[in-house]
This record gives structure tokens, sequence and C-alpha cells, in this order.
DNA sequence: TGCAAACCATATTGGATTAGTAGAGATTCA
DNA sequence: TGAATCTCTACTAATCCAATATGGTTTGCA
């Protein structure tokens, strides 16, 4: 039942992305990226190599470039995500819906231990393909400005500094 | 969110040990199992000695011997099956409630993967650590009886034919 | 123009895991 | 004794995982 470092990974950057975006930086580097989760910067790169493949982050190349989300955050399921960079929800195949597979089994239509990962496969599939990147990005901010807890990319030149939403460590309270 | 062949198997092995129980049958041997489900015999040898080792099940030796329960099916939770062979039921260390290991994110609190995967692991187990055993037998049968299909357990020998249950092929047609 | 900072592409690697196979040994029943 | 069973250990081929390494290409700017 287990995500991978690189599926982790990239749900880290893509939330990472979604809060920078919604603090006002317009792309990050993945250097910056991997400096804030603390992940080996060429890992990450391969992964967000994959991710724009998937249409879910998009790049500028050169000095200053950097990534950024590629479509509105309502539209990026984690369901869908998930299933691009590990693949099928589903426990076993014989219950995927997006991938199913026939299983050996002698008699699929009265396999016990179908019926009951059928139900854990709806159980993941409704969670993760109900949440958008929207959801979390937001429960994420809320707790944090609960807690005045500031968001913190740090941008490394001083140029880069003066451009930064000067409303950062001033973020409205919340309650 | 996958479940290894050698999960798969158990659990499968598991599931006709308990319908045979119910059948009357009081034993099975590994080469019975694994030609019903069309495992690797060696394979099943060792998953079924695993098994033994957590408890779940108990062995004979020697001629007519087998494998067959070794608690009431009721104790017998899918979640504890699961745990036992193939480790913690969370996708990601830091939400298991039984193997919790600190993740590498600078803020565990604040972290929206982490409440994300939480949810998802409460949903699996959920699922999981409900459903028993003597659930999913008894699901099982039910469908089998409804459908009048005849769960076998072949015997190989004129020997053991004659220990057979008499109303294996007469079992309450159900409605 | 040149250079540094960024992304891009591909190859390699060490380790772990998976899904078995192989073979000899121990136990039991007839 | 012999056949059928479980038991134990070792081995292995293939795959996957999590990186690491190397060398590109693109871009902004002094």
């Amino acid at each position: 039942m287990k995500l991978s470092k690189r599926g982790e990974y990239a749900l880290r950057a893509l939330i990472d992305l979604g809060i920078a975006q919604e603090l006002g930086w317009s792309i990050l580097q993945v250097s910056e990226l991997a400096r804030k989760e603390k992940l080996p910067v060429k890992f990450l790169e391969q992964i967000l190599a994959q991710l724009k493949r998937g249409g879910y982050v998009k790049s500028t190349r050169g000095k200053l470039g950097g990534y950024s989300l590629a479509k509105p955050m309502t539209q990026t399921k984690f369901g869908s995500v998930i299933r691009f960079i590990e693949g099928p929800l589903a426990p076993i195949k014989c219950v995927s819906q997006t991938a199913y597979v026939r299983c050996s089994c002698p008699d699929e239509v009265h396999c016990g231990l179908r019926l009951l990962m059928l139900d854990v496969r709806n159980a993941i599939a409704k969670i993760l393909d109900r949440y958008t990147l929207a959801d979390i990005v937001g429960i994420t901010l809320r707790k944090l400005r609960r807690d005045k807890v500031t968001p913190l990319f740090l941008p490394r030149s001083t140029e880069l500094r003066s451009v930064l939403p000067p409303a950062v460590n001033s973020l409205s309270p919340g309650r």
C-alpha cells in the first residue's frame, strides 16, 4: 500500500508550487524546491520533467527559469497524479477501474478477496479522486496562517528579493 | 498502493482454508491449495510457513498432513494479516499508526500531503481492520450458494473422498 | 559576446525487493 | 519401508527504486 519516494516528491513539489503561486511567486527553481523539501536535486529534476510530460507543470528555461503549475489547481486531482506517476490505485489489478486486468483466480465473480479489495480501491479512489491541489494548498495555507507560520521560499539573490511580494511576513493572520 | 503476490496468495490461502473449514474439511494440503488457486506450489509453501509463524494457520506433518486455520475466523482481521506480510498499511510512514517514522519534510504539523495521506490510511485501515476472515468466507459462501456453484476441493485419493461431508452438492440453495 | 544559471536528456549504478526455483531433510501413516 | 506431506535453506533472474553522473541546450544580462 506504499507511495514511492518518486510519488511523494512529485506531490510535495506540486503542493509547493501551488503554495508559491498562491503567495504570488510565478515560478520556482528546482534547486529552491529541493532545498525547501530537502530532496536530492537531480532526482527532483527528473520528477519535474515527468510532471511536465504529464501536463501538470510547465517550465521556462534559461536564467530566471523554473517551474510553475500548468493549469488551475482545481483541475489537478491527486488521483490523476498518482496514477500517472505510480500506476493504478487498486491494490490488485482485477479491481482497477482504469487498468483492469483479469486475475488468475478461477472464479472472479465469487472471489471474496476481490470484493474486499474492491472496497479498498473505492475507498482510496474516493479520497484521491475528490481532492484537488486547490483543496490541499488551501488547507495548508489556512493552517500556516492560523499558526502564524511564514511559508518560506527564500530567494538566493538580492535581485530576486526585491521582487518578493511585500506582504509575505504579514499575511492576514486568520482568526 | 499495491498488494504483492505474496500478500495476495496469503489472503487467498486463508480464505480457502476458511471455506474448507466451513464445509467440513479439517485440513488442506499445499498442493491442493495451489492447484485450486493455480499458484506455484513451492512459493505457496513458503507463504504458508510464514502464516504459521504469524499464528494464522497450523500444520500437521506427514502423510495426510496439511494446513488448517489456527484460530477462529472472527479473530483473523485482514489488516493484521496484511501488516504481517506486507508491512504498514499507510502509504507513507509518517501517517502510520503501527509503524510511525518521522518523515523528511520540514514541518510535519503543517504538511498538506501528510493530511491527505492520513485520510487515505484511515480509509484503508477502516476497511481492513474491520473485516475478518469470517466475514469474507461467509459472504463468499452465500454468493456461491445463491448461484448454486459448488466450491470444489477435489480430493485426489478415494480414501479421502469417503470422508467428504455428504451435503457438499446440496447445500441449502439460498433464496 | 561571454558566462552563469537554469532546464533537458540519457546513461549508469548499487541496493533492495519480488517472485519464484531447487534440493535435501524431517515427520507421519499405512 | 515407502509414499506423502511439511520444513529449511540457499539460490537466482528480473525488476524496481532512488538516486548519481555527465553533458547538453536555452536564456538573461553585464
